[in-house]
DNA sequence: AGTCTGGTGGCAATCGATTGCCACAGATGG
DNA sequence: CCATCTGTGGCAATCGATTGCCACCAGACT
């Protein structure tokens, strides 16, 4: 019973017929892009056939001829992580406004899976991809940039640039952070963040060291450490390791959210409050970090502008445009919340 | 220099010429499903063939000849959801690995907006859809169980039924939380929710109240009030009206974590205390709720199994399995932390 | 009056893979 | 020795929309 779905729908032949006209004809005036090539009588009757049918074109057949598949590729390596919702919303929003439809790709942080994951939106003959994923040197996504389905990176950038990136200005955010730390008294930080390979991680990591440098005659220092990955877990690790290591240390600026979340595991395992003893900076302002215990300050990124602008750059390079070699960085703003606060006096060196 | 896209790869045509076969051939060669069409010493040849040119079958060409298109339209109400993202990702990794595409519509809660989304997912030829969006009653929806693509729903069905529905046993887990409120010493409970046209709401409403009910010779009781959404603001609006209209209620069942975020917010501003003046349970139990200060006790449903199951029940309807008409229900938990305990004893009646 | 031009619309090829039907070869059986 | 059957592969139609090219017509200009 659930077998008739062969009923197929009317064609371009039906409307044709119907308005009276060769099936050619009935196209071109349905065609928005060819105005004036139908004249407008011809045309009305041929829009009021196709509307008396409830005619959709048939997209494969279409894609067929045209060699455009209206799809969009969108790879991801975490739904679950909640910064990424708003960057896919965005991305979705404004190809959908443009008649792309997106076809979305999880990659739990796997490289293997990206990789099968590109392959197979390729296959699918995506015209674009928007990809969340890149490793700084990641063979599958490099090759995109000369063969393959026009790409444009977000938050995650290549180290050869080959890729249009639309990231937000961590650097600036990140160097707040720490001024904002030096401000409250904090003299030994600390910056937990994740693994080498992802060009956030550096572009952050070297954002702390040289505003800490930059305060070095105020006595600023700070520690770096790298996890395996930007998670819960590996936040956990490393506060646990970096605490003991380094008891001199009375504030921590995290490669993200999740992260900071570990910290905040870790201290509470240690005993250590948050920001009593230990001050915690988060990045992102994802979703809900704002009602945590205690409200994390953190380096708010503009989300959903991220997702917009990375499909409109993706647009424009599908409309023909050249994109500009550097990437397009879109502003942070540091949120000072409750988990910053001056270091705990006993410990001041 | 970015208009090289046309380079089209090789076609079966191609694969049949370096195989020395006729392109029939090729393809029936290179369909896994007709074991023995072809004799294995020409069907190795021809593989090897296709591999050595890289070739890829154009899915619009096949889409056009089988009528199929590989593709599966995923409607959500709004990604930012985080109870939405497991589910998402259930529902992608298992069409994924049945070889389906994931084409993801975010409606915005808008009940125009998921109308016009299913008509695009068909537009597209999608082969079936899960939807995550449904009100009670859809005119939109309800024509799926008719015509168009098969459709499977998540968490949120139709009255009538038509269509297979995938969800959570709210019922049973909403009861264990009047349970658990009743045996701490609650008497007077609130049920704040959503709207009306939303099956999830009325599933989780009637439980609390018939779960009420039979604690009445213990003397519970319960006011169930309706918000216009499932938002935070909706909790906050619901809750400030509720604790000043009824000063008495000591607990709140919220409809989901999103209310109960609002209620704490209500509260806090209200100056009462959680759990200390007024207990709260949510539901869903989304990621970093039990993170919140205080952590939240919660109706857990199986988020990612239910994505699962859906695009389990979606593959076997398109392998032309009869789907039971009743509800695929899963089992839901009441995980209590610390925002439920027993109400003030000045309160007690 | 003849030719040119611009505006419309038709014709037919084309995109690439699939599949119903047919043909041929070799094997089997009567 | 012929008929039938089975296994293998080829032929050509087909899916539906698009588009390069051509044809026709009316009006305009010389």
């Amino acid at each position: 019973m659930a077998r008739d779905a062969a009923a197929r729908g009317p064609t371009i032949r039906d409307v044709a017929a119907l308005a009276g006209v060769h099936p050619s004809t009935a196209s071109r005036a349905l065609d928005a892009s060819l105005p004036g090539r139908i004249a407008e009588p011809t045309a009305s009757r041929v829009r009021a056939a196709a509307h008396a049918l409830g005619y959709v074109p048939d997209p494969a057949a279409r894609s067929l001829r045209t060699r455009r598949s209206g799809l969009v590729g969108v790879v991801i390596p975490d739904l679950t992580n909640p910064v990424l919702a708003p960057i896919v919303q965005g991305v979705e929003e404004t190809l959908r406004a443009a008649g792309f439809g997106c076809l979305l790709a999880d990659t739990d942080n796997d490289p293997a899976r990206e990789e099968a994951a590109i392959a197979d939106l390729e296959a699918r003959r995506c015209e674009g991809l928007v990809i969340a994923t890149a490793r700084r040197r990641s063979a599958a996504v490099e090759r995109l940039a000369k063969s393959g389905p026009a790409a444009v990176l977000v938050t995650r950038g290549l180290d050869t640039g080959a890729l249009p990136l639309v990231a937000a200005d961590d650097a600036q955010g990140v160097a707040a952070a720490v001024r904002h730390l030096a401000a409250l008294g904090h003299r030994h930080l600390a910056h937990l963040t994740g693994p080498r390979d992802l060009s956030t991680t550096v572009r952050r990591a070297r954002a702390v060291r040289e505003s800490a440098k930059a305060l070095k005659s105020s006595g600023v220092d700070v520690v770096v450490r790298h996890g395996a990955g930007f998670t819960i877990a590996d936040g956990h690790r490393l506060a646990r390791a970096l605490l003991s290591a380094h008891p001199e240390v009375t504030a921590i600026v995290a490669g993200n959210d999740m992260i900071a979340l570990g910290c905040l595991d870790a201290m509470a395992e240690a005993g250590l409050r948050c920001p009593g003893d230990v001050s915690l900076v988060g990045h992102n302002d994802m979703p809900f970090v704002d009602r945590l215990e205690p409200a994390l300050t953190t380096v708010a990124i503009p989300q959903r502008a991220l997702g917009v602008r990375a499909a409109e750059v993706l647009l424009g390079r599908l409309a023909g445009e050249t994109v500009a070699a550097e990437p397009l960085v879109l502003p942070t703003e540091l949120v000072v919340r409750r988990s910053t606060a001056p270091p705990p006096a006993a410990r001041r060196s």
